[in-house]
DNA sequence: TTTAATTAAGACTTTTTTATCTTAAATAAG
DNA sequence: CTTATTTAAGATAAAAAAGTCTTAATTAAA
C-alpha cells in the first residue's frame, strides 16, 4: 500500500525510509519485501538512490499473487485437515466445504488488485500500523 | 467423524483405542479431546470403561463451533493483516474484503454439523488418516 | 577509482507452536 | 478398601516460525 501510493513509475523507494514511516524494522521489511522482488511484482536497485519499485503495475497485481507468493503457492491445493494430498481419488470428510469454500475464497482474491485497495487506502486514510 | 460412527449414546469411548485406530499419538489425542470436552461437546470419564462420548448431539454441533473451539473464540474478530482491533473505527486496507469473506465463511461453517459430515464420511468411506 | 549507500543472502537468535512426558485425580471392579 | 484403568493437567522438550544481525554484492556519485 505504501508503495502504491507512491504512483511514480520509474523511481525507487529507499526500504529504509519505508521502514520508518511504517514503523516497521527495517530488517523485517527487508526480508518481508524480498519474495516479492523474486516473482518479479516489484523490481530492486542497490546502492545509492537505491530501492523498490513495482515491476508489474498495481493494477496488474492481484491479492491472489500476494497471497500465493507469501503462503506458499499450494496454499489452496492443500487438505483442510493437514493430510497428505487433497483430491477427489482420497477426499477427507471436509473436502468438499473446503472446495466450495475454496472457489470463492479464490475467485474473491483473483478479483481485486492492488491498486484498488491502494486507492481506498489513501482516498479513505485507511490505517497501515497499529499506532 | 470417529466418535460420530460410534452412534452408541450412553457409553464412552477410549482415547487409547481411538488413538490405535487412527494413528494418532494417544497423548496428542488427549489433549486434542480436553478443550472439546471442556466447552461441553464432549463428556469424559476417568476409570475403567471411561472415555470420551458426545454430550450435545453431533447434530447439533456445527463446524463453527469446533473451528471457535480449537482456533480462538476471536478467529473471525481479528484482522485480516493482524492489527490490533478490527473494526470500523479504524479498518485496515482489506477490512473490507475481509468482512465481506467473513461472512460467506461463517454461514458455510455454522450451516454444517458434524452429523452431516459424518454420516458423509462413513457412506463415501472418507479418510481420517494419512495411511 | 574510490567511497558511501543501499538491497540480498544467509547465519543466528528469539519466540511461538506443537508434541511428549510425568504426575494427579477419578472411577469401576474385585 | 484396594487396585487397575483411564482421562486431566501441567511441566518439559522438540520443532517450526518469526525476527534480527552480519556480511556480501551492487550501484551511483564524488
Ligand atoms: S482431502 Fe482434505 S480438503 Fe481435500
Ligand atoms: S481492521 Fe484489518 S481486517 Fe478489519
Amino acid at each position: 500500500m505504501y508503495l502504491v501510493s507512491k504512483r511514480e513509475k520509474q523511481r525507487y523507494f529507499s526500504i529504509r525510509e519505508m521502514s520508518e514511516t511504517l514503523d516497521i524494522s527495517f530488517h523485517f521489511l527487508t526480508k518481508a519485501l524480498q519474495p516479492l522482488t523474486q516473482k518479479g511484482i516489484l523490481v530492486s536497485s542497490r546502492g545509492p538512490a537505491g530501492g523498490v519499485s513495482f515491476l508489474k503495475a498495481p493494477e496488474e497485481v492481484t491479492l491472489m499473487e500476494i497471497i500465493l507468493i507469501l503462503e506458499g503457492e499450494d496454499f489452496f491445493n492443500s487438505c483442510m485437515l493437514g493430510l497428505d494430498g487433497c483430491g477427489l481419488q482420497r477426499p477427507c470428510p471436509v473436502h468438499g466445504v473446503w472446495m466450495d469454500i475454496k472457489s470463492i475464497l479464490m475467485k474473491e482474491f483473483s478479483s481485486i488488485s492492488l491498486a484498488m485497495i491502494g486507492d481506498k487506502t489513501f482516498t479513505q486514510h485507511l490505517r497501515l500500523m497499529n499506532v
